[in-house]
DNA sequence: GCCGTTTTCGGCCCGACTGTTTTCAGTCG
């Protein structure tokens, strides 16, 4: 059992005695503790053995002994004890927006409700407005809750839908007579959700490897489609998709099996328009087959240059692929940093020091640190001396390892709900001792459209805004963003030359792939900012580079694949206006 | 439950917002 498996026993035990109506500041502990854990770099079997996990400041006598329960028998009482006490439907409760753990306990013990279905009930009912505490419009808030997750059901985010994909791909790569497996639809596609996961094997029996679906772990309700597909039911209700094609027509069938469908409905007509038949089977001239042996051969005899799957949605590629005009698309292997990171100046797990040499082990050039600000209290907020001592440490840095890696002066300013910048008011000398500044929204969610627009206008005027962060706000499957004009900010920010994030945290990523096209023809850049409270956090570049390729964008879009001394001139500039 | 002492109980990241109240509990970031 893994540091990352205890962790979550740990924090699922929070949650529970919450749900229990414990005192909370237990449930706190334990979620301290998974912390803890998980940030420890060491072997965590090897620290119980010798119980030097219990010394480390946040575990106690109760959290060691789940702890060493875990690594010993791979269970935990405590943790067994607390499910089979608690209703597994009030975890998809504690979903809800607004439903904390104490008013869902209320709700339970008060109604009976057990379920997102007893909630929605209750709701229509009307018994929930009637509970002291409860009220008309928290009982609307439920069922627009209820009706957000509804719409959201069976879908998964892109990194546990892929890690499901790994593990599919594995076992049927196992079968015999399987040549190849790969991975399509939306999660080839890079989509950031997906509801189903959707995996193509090449081979001349499709009978064995549909069979083997039968035996893979969490898999239910396997129903054949025909001789050559089958789909099933994974747990918690996401689809499992396989189909199989014969080496001959495998080219075809991944594209596809790829998608969008609008894609191949486009490649459908603009092989019908060049006298030939584009079919799953493969592509046909007067009824005989065109040999292509892979995908690019298959667009070439489309007389079009490849399409990466992730521009494959329908919206201009193949305009764009007949006239040789895709845009070269920007890779990971092209960043060289990021301005987008916290430490444990704020809410961050890894210090300063840390992160750089993380930044310096992924072969990065530069690194932006970009604590919460003073606003942000409870993520640790810096005050103007935390700053003072943080920017004496980075200069200390530079002075010694610059040459290696530079790290920026950041901030994550909070952008106040009037729209003016944290510190902008008495303290802006802050604001100026920073070499760029991330503008963030973190509260007052519940505006007005029109109201969070202009919000986000006025701190776009704001001349050290340098980009701005997270720009709606949204938890992918968990919460809308928040209500903002997109294009009147896109618009902004291109006047005003603030350069927009992408943040790559995989439950946001946002600004959404969709937008960027047309912000990228307006001018606007962008930076891939991994939003990091850990070092593993670095990592999540990678899905940010996702919607950037999805986007359209290539390098000279992107800062943060810019060299180092370009980047100083980029900040430079903005600057000075 | 954990921490840290002016050591063995009192406080726990903290301020704003919302909806419920009529002074505040719950939620959120």
């Amino acid at each position: 059992m893994d540091k990352h498996a205890i962790a979550a026993v740990l924090a699922e035990i929070g949650t529970l005695l919450e749900l229990q109506g414990e005192n909370p500041f237990r449930a706190r502990a334990f979620y301290g503790a998974a912390r803890v854990i998980e940030g420890l770099s060491g072997d965590v079997a090897e620290l119980v053995r010798t119980g030097e996990l219990a010394k480390i400041k946040g575990i106690g006598p109760a959290t060691a002994e789940v702890a060493r329960e875990l690594v010993e028998t791979g269970v935990s009482t405590m943790h067994r004890e607390l499910r089979e006490a608690t209703p597994a439907g009030l975890f998809e409760v504690l979903e809800v927006p607004g439903l904390g753990a104490r008013r869902i306990h209320t709700l339970h013990r008060e109604l009976g409700i057990a379920s997102l279905d007893d909630l929605e009930r209750a709701a229509v009912e009307g018994r929930i407005a009637g509970l002291a505490g409860f009220g008309v419009k928290t009982q609307e808030k439920i069922l627009e809750g209820v009706a957000f997750l509804r719409s959201v059901a069976g879908r998964r985010r892109w990194p546990d839908a892929h890690a499901v994909a790994v593990s599919v791909v594995e076992l049927l790569g196992r079968v015999p007579g399987a040549r190849r497996v790969e991975v399509v639809g939306g999660l080839r596609r890079l989509l950031e959700t997906v509801d189903r996961v959707e995996i193509l094997v090449e081979t001349e029996h499709a009978s064995p490897v549909l069979a083997a679906l039968e035996s893979l772990p969490g898999v239910a309700e396997v129903r054949r489609a025909g001789d050559v597909a089958a789909t099933a039911r994974l747990a918690e209700g996401a689809m499992l998709a396989v189909s199989c094609a014969a080496p001959g027509s495998f080219a075809a069938a991944l594209l596809h099996a790829t998608g969008s469908e609008e894609h191949w409905a486009a490649l459908v007509e603009r092989a019908a328009s060049l006298g030939m038949q584009l079919t799953p089977g493969g592509l046909l001239r007067d009824g005989a087959p065109v040999a292509a042996e892979d995908e690019a051969a298959l667009y070439a005899a489309l007389e079009l240059t490849f399409v990466p799957p992730e521009l494959r949605e329908g919206r201009g590629e193949l305009e764009a692929a007949a006239a040789g005009a895709l845009p070269r698309l920007v890779a990971y292997e092209d960043l060289r940093g990021c301005f987008h990171c916290h430490t444990t100046y704020s809410d961050g797990r890894a210090t300063l020091r840390e992160m750089a040499e993380a930044a310096l082990a992924r072969g990065w050039r530069y690194l932006g640190i970009a604590d919460h600000s003073r606003a942000a209290a409870y993520a640790g907020g810096l005050s103007p001396d935390d700053v003072r001592r943080q920017h004496e440490e980075i200069d200390a840095w530079n002075e010694e390892r610059g040459h290696e890696l530079w790290i920026f002066k950041g901030i994550e300013a909070d952008i106040l709900p009037d729209g003016r910048l944290d510190y902008a008011d008495g303290d802006e000398e802050v604001l100026a001792s920073m070499d760029y500044v991330v503008g963030s929204v973190h509260s007052s969610f519940g505006l007005s459209q029109a109201e969070q627009t202009e919000r986000v206008l006025r701190a776009l005027e704001n001349p050290y805004l340098t980009f701005l962060g997270h720009p709606t706000g949204r938890l992918l499957l968990s919460r809308r963003g928040y209500a903002i004009d997109l294009d009147a900010v896109i618009d902004a920010a291109a006047e005003r030359g603030v350069a927009i994030e992408i943040n790559a945290n995989p439950y946001r990523l946002d600004m959404d792939w969709r937008y960027w096209r047309e912000a990228r023809a307006k001018g606007v850049r962008t930076a891939i900012n991994p939003d990091a409270h850990s070092i593993d956090g670095l990592d999540d570049v990678r899905y940010g580079v996702g919607v950037a390729r999805k986007g359209w964008l290539g390098v000279e879009d992107v800062v943060n694949a810019w060299g180092l001394e370009e980047v100083k001139a980029f900040f430079g500039r903005k600057r000075r206006g």
